[in-house]
DNA sequence: AGATTTTGTTAGACGAATCTAACTTATTAC
DNA sequence: GTAATAAGTTAGATTCGTCTAACAAAATCT
């Protein structure tokens, strides 16, 4: 069985492979607020227990059984951020901090039965999908809103960033998963653009928060 | 703030009390499955922290602030435990091992929504009552059904021991919470007693049995 | 290409929580 | 009331996860 320590530096570089592509030593320390020596010793561990590939100076990288069970804490994880949502009635933008926590619970049954209680989501409450019970996760081929051309209607379908301040943001503009945006135009000096959805005619969102919302084309 | 360590020996010192009247370091040591020079170390530690009153070789009692923690974590735990069988569809005999994780969670919110969802129940599945915000706990002065006499009839109010074993035997008699008993008879020799109850007539209950059922008698 | 900056590693220390071995105090038994 | 046993403490070691200081390698910038 892994620690507390070390599931969260297996979900930090399964998370930083799935965002950036590339983990090296540095940017898994910025993540985890732990310094560098910390970080290159646990990799060193990890490597021992064949859960993560390391080299001196290379990128890091999980071996197929480290990324399984990274999956698996991130499985558990979303879970549970649904249950919070679906079942306690949490807002989206609550959600993090005790998922964060409960991911590290060590039991079978409880998990399962919130996924039996759940209906065997495939999603959490921002649209990330679900790892399977092996800890695989697929993303579907979403575009990111910033991507969009005028004209276009799209269905926000996951938000890359999850802090609570974010999701706030997309509160006040009634923003949520499953909501018809019309892209009515972008203005090409700062890239925001100008969209109308359910009663909001013309509301303008810049392009740091359409570089974080995930959309479907419909079908 | 307490470590997760901290907070299992303020539980047990608050156990070991409510149990057995005094607690000393062998006791303590049995429970945690810690060895005693250990143990000893710790209390220094948290009587530093003025959590527990430390003399050598006296017993050990937790202080106000120690109690109140104690009960705090307790809270938890018992919330935790109604929350998987009313919520989660747990057995009662399936909760111990969940709540002893989940008791840890860091968070005001996630508890008083638990609270909330459940109505704020007043005890756990068990019967044992759940300490209020400020971690103070009040027994009922229930009796054990060893020690009614025959012809008494009685609710079963809690059960003292909460291990799997008892309370799957328990289940297996169709024992439940709320449950009237009628006292049949006792025999002298073991000081087993035949009771009746809903559908069952004359059912053997030994002494280790009984003292571990607390009951009321009807109003 | 050489200098500078960034990134990564090594070495050594530290606190938390645990252990064993050896010793001391308290309790129990005869 | 002493001997034997049980309970408790002290001292010192160990493992885990962290740190800082110093050094080394790689990347970047003229």
């Amino acid at each position: 069985m892994n620690s507390l320590t070390e599931e969260n530096y297996l979900k930090a570089l399964f998370n930083i492979a799935n965002e950036t592509g590339e983990v090296n030593v540095n940017e898994l320390s910025r993540r985890l607020q732990i310094k560098m020596p910390t970080v290159t010793s646990m990799m060193k561990k990890l490597a021992q227990k064949k859960l993560v590939h390391y080299e001196s100076y290379k990128p890091l990288h999980l071996t197929e059984k480290g990324k399984k069970e990274a999956g698996l804490i991130i499985r558990k994880h979303r879970l549970t951020e649904m249950f919070l949502v679906d079942k306690m009635k949490f807002g989206w933008e609550d959600v993090h901090d005790i998922a964060e926590q409960i991911e590290h619970i060590q039991s079978v049954v409880f998990f399962e039965k919130m996924e039996e209680l759940l209906g065997y989501p495939k999603v959490d409450p921002h649209g990330s999908p679900i790892p399977d019970r092996n800890g695989k996760v697929v993303w579907k081929d979403y575009s990111k809103l910033s991507d969009c051309k005028v004209g276009e209607t799209v269905r926000l379908s996951a938000v890359i960033n999850t802090s609570s301040e974010f999701l706030k943001f997309l509160n006040s503009r009634e923003m949520r998963l499953g909501l018809k945006i019309r892209i009515r135009s972008i203005e090409p000096f700062d890239k925001s653009i100008i969209v109308s959805y359910g009663k909001r005619q013309a509301e303008v969102l810049s392009n740091v928060v359409c570089e974080r919302l995930l959309v479907e084309k419909d079908a």
